[in-house]
DNA sequence: CTAATTCCTGAATC
DNA sequence: AGATTCAGGAATT
């Protein structure tokens, strides 16, 4: 499929911080080259470059970009909801613009089945690695690159294979979610028209995925905006700026939801908006 | 319900 | 340069 370049004109209440976007670790498949975003969607490798309102893109045709950037969703009237109190504030004004992008569902599984106990970098690794192993091949503006795998490229994969694309323990998990969901041949479907708390607790059903996975899946694949994943960084943000009796309780499932209701009942509806905008400026929240 | 332990990679530090 | 330490979720006991 070839698409012609296009430039996509952002209104004025169209607010996006591409950088923010794709640079904040929701997603793992971008990388920034010489001015460019590059990364791939599906079976598309896409080129992204933002200038003001102006936003050129390569290898996709506008809609599509449109709906991945979910530029659809009035972030003004999110922001303004969730804008509840000094910290967030300033995280706003950090970040600003940033959206939460619209994920492919059985990518988005793997790639934080991948996530756990490690920074974003090794995940990358993991997560392009599945691709040039297992992904179709498909061509890019210079060279080439590769789609994430389908559910059936994955389907006989084998512990060893998933090992040397770096995930080490958690190949074992992976294999074993990867069972179960082709067990079932309308696993996503029924997934995805799920309620956020069923949805959850199905995703958490699945081997090497916790609470925190299975928030960023409702949240980053299933367009979930309630949910509020926990990871350290929100941890500390929350401790340090909400709620400081927090602070010396250990790790417990228990705590998580400890932490997650709070976020829930203090920003509402778009709670993961919230956290994606505390998470953005963590290091200016937790210096 | 809580606490402790194990799993593994990769980067930083000694 | 090679060893040690640490960050980071989920599962198991």
């Amino acid at each position: 499929m070839k698409t012609m370049p296009e430039t996509i004109l952002l209104e004025v209440d169209e607010p996006l911080d591409l950088d923010a976007t794709l640079g904040c670790g929701q997603a793992f498949r971008w990388v920034r080259r010489d001015g460019w975003w590059e990364g791939v969607v599906g079976r598309q490798a896409i080129r992204l470059r933002q200038d003001g309102r102006r936003l050129e893109v390569r290898g996709a045709d506008e809609s599509f970009v449109r709906h991945y950037l979910s530029l659809d969703l009035d972030l003004e009237a999110v922001i303004s909801s969730i804008d509840r109190d000094p910290v967030v504030h300033a995280a706003i004004e950090e970040v600003y613009g940033l959206r939460i992008l619209r994920q492919p569902l059985f990518e988005c599984l793997i790639s934080y089945l991948c996530a756990t106990n490690t920074n974003i970098q090794a995940v990358q690794r993991r997560v392009e690695a599945i691709a040039r192993h297992y992904g179709e091949r498909i061509e890019s503006d210079g060279g080439q690159s590769h789609a994430f795998p389908d559910l059936s490229s994955l389907s006989h994969v084998t512990d060893e294979g998933l090992r040397a694309c770096r995930l080490g323990y958690r190949a074992a998990f992976a294999t074993r979610t990867l069972s179960t969901i082709i067990a079932e041949p309308d696993w996503f479907l029924r997934l995805s028209i799920l309620p956020h708390d069923e949805a959850r607790g199905e995703l958490m059903t699945l081997s090497g995925i916790g609470p925190k996975a299975a928030d960023c899946i409702c949240l980053f694949a299933l367009e979930q905006y309630e949910a509020f994943p926990v990871d350290v960084w929100v941890r500390r943000i929350v401790c340090r700026h909400y709620l400081p009796a927090l602070e010396t309780r250990s790790d417990s499932p228990a705590h998580y939801e400890e932490f997650r209701s709070f976020g829930k009942g203090h920003f509402g509806r778009f709670a993961g908006y919230a956290q994606e905008y505390l998470f953005g400026a963590r290091h200016r929240l937790c210096p």
